[in-house]
Parts: C-alpha cells; structure tokens; sequence
DNA sequence: TATGCAGCCTGTAGCCACTACAGGGTCAAG
DNA sequence: CTTGACCCTGTAGTGGCTACAGGCTGCATA
C-alpha cells in the first residue's frame, strides 16, 4: 500500500508518517519504480502501535522502548509495566493540576459583572499574587 | 532592580524575561550605562500578571489581550470575561480526555502479571485498536 | 594593581511532536 | 496532451521557553 493508503487506514497524518520514518520509529519501507514508498502489514501494525500509544499520551522515546520490548518477545515485560505505570502516575498528577487550575478560574470568572475594564474582577484577579483567597 | 533581582522577585527565569521582552509582552526597560536592564515597580507587576497568567494556562497570546485590557481601564471587560470562561472551557475539556485516557491506562496497566513481553498484556492492548474491551 | 568571579549582554540553536510549505516528479483518466 | 491527484525531498515554522557561546561589567579580595 502507498502512503496515502496507510494514513487513511490508519487515520495518520502523511507528514508524520514520513516523519516516523525519519526519526526511525517505523522502518523505512520498500520503494517503487517510481520511489514510491510501499507499506505492508507489519508496517500498518506498528504505526497502529504507534498512534494508539501516543494517543495514550506516551512520549515518543517511551514508545521506542515499548517497540523495542514488542519486537523481542523472549524479554522480561517489566520495564512495559514500568513505563505505563509511571505514565499513569504522570497523566494522574497532570488532572490534579489542572483540577486546582480549574477551581482557581471558576473563581475568577465567576466574579466578572461586565463592567470596565479598569474595575474587573478577572484581570485584577490576575494581577494578585494568588493570595486573593483570604485577602478581602 | 537589575534582571536577577527582577528574576528572583518573581520566580522567573532570566532568560524568560529576556524572550518576554523580545516577543513584546513587557516593555523594554530603561538601561544603565553598562547597557544593563533596569527594572521598576511597574514592569515587576506586568511580569507578575504574566506569569500568574501562565500559572492558569493562559496563551501568550490571551495574555497580550488581557494586558492590553488592563492598560486600557476604560474598556468593556467582557473580552477577558470571554477570554477567561472559553480557557476554562479547555481546560475542563482537557481533564475529562485525561480521565478517559487515565481509565484505559488503569486497565491495560493492571493486566501486567510480568512474563515475557511476548505475552504482555500491556504491548498487546497497545498493539490493538482500542476494541480490547468486548473482544474475548 | 592584579585577579577572580558573579552577573550582565547579544545572538543563535535546541527542545517536543508534529505541520506546512516549496519545488519538483509520476500516473491514470478524459 | 492536459489535468489533477498523488508522491518525493528538504527545509522552516509552531509554542514557550531553555541553553549555550562568546564577550563585557562591577566588585571584592590578595
């Protein structure tokens, strides 16, 4: 299959698959007459792999390692289990984050009366230090 | 105050302020006769807005709006209301994807019983399109 | 007075994970 | 024989910084 074909199969952007090709996370594949690049299903497998992962969030290097562990099955699955461990801990810590973050603009947002912009409560909000809490 | 004392003022790093300065989000400052920045009140509480700003999540480009809102104190203040509310939108939005993906990746983490990667449950779900949930 | 070192300056390049061209070649249909 | 979809390489841009390289300034100490 070409290029075209893959990135509709797969819902890839062309540009990133030539891109994946390049930083060597996909191998190259054979070429046409025309060098016209030619995938086949080993190919479609692994950019699958790849996409389903990094909509999970995981890093490219993070997916090399996971490539890697997947093309030699005879490995201890540990370091797997290690990195998509960690991830999680990762993707936990970024909902706290931006659940505090969250809270912090409903306040602010809650207080403007449409009034100028000299009086507003959002941009005098911002202003603060953070400590607009207990300050009045 | 010099760019360090400016920098430790605020949390910010030296050469952040540099590129704030460069990309016009604070003014360029008087300088010495030692061609050194020389910071007063006015450019520490616009560097404060910003970084606050930043803290939330807010673009560079929100907050170029937002200080422009806040120079000018006689303008309508629902643009930052709007500007508030639609980032607080993202950023809800950004927590349920984080959540969803936080559930897939409890699933697939909890399956490692730590074999062989050729059995791993994590490479294999990662490998799959998603459709694991009713398949076996 | 010499010397060292912290701090400042400009300018450029790197980070991540793409994305978007420019400028060209190839191929099948009409 | 032309049109238009598709493919190729290579380079530059995105956001928001961060990290140098290579050089200047200012102050304390020996």
């Amino acid at each position: 299959m070409k290029i075209g074909e893959l990135s509709r199969a797969t819902g890839t952007n062309i540009e990133t698959i030539r891109y994946y090709e390049r930083i060597g996370l996909l191998p190259p594949p054979a070429r046409t007459d025309a060098n016209y690049r030619s995938y086949d299903g080993g190919h479609r497998a692994r950019l699958s792999f790849v996409r389903h992962s990094r909509d999970l969030g995981f890093t490219i290097e993070e997916i090399r390692s996971l490539l890697d562990l997947s093309d030699h099955p005879d490995r201890d699955c540990s370091e797997a289990d290690r990195i998509a461990t960690r991830h999680l801990q990762q993707v936990e810590e970024k909902i706290a984050q931006l659940s505090a973050l969250r809270d912090e603009l409903q306040r602010i947002v809650g207080r403007c009366r449409g009034g100028l912009a000299g009086d507003c409560r959002v941009i005098e909000a911002l202003g603060d230090h953070g400590q607009c809490e207990g300050a009045h």
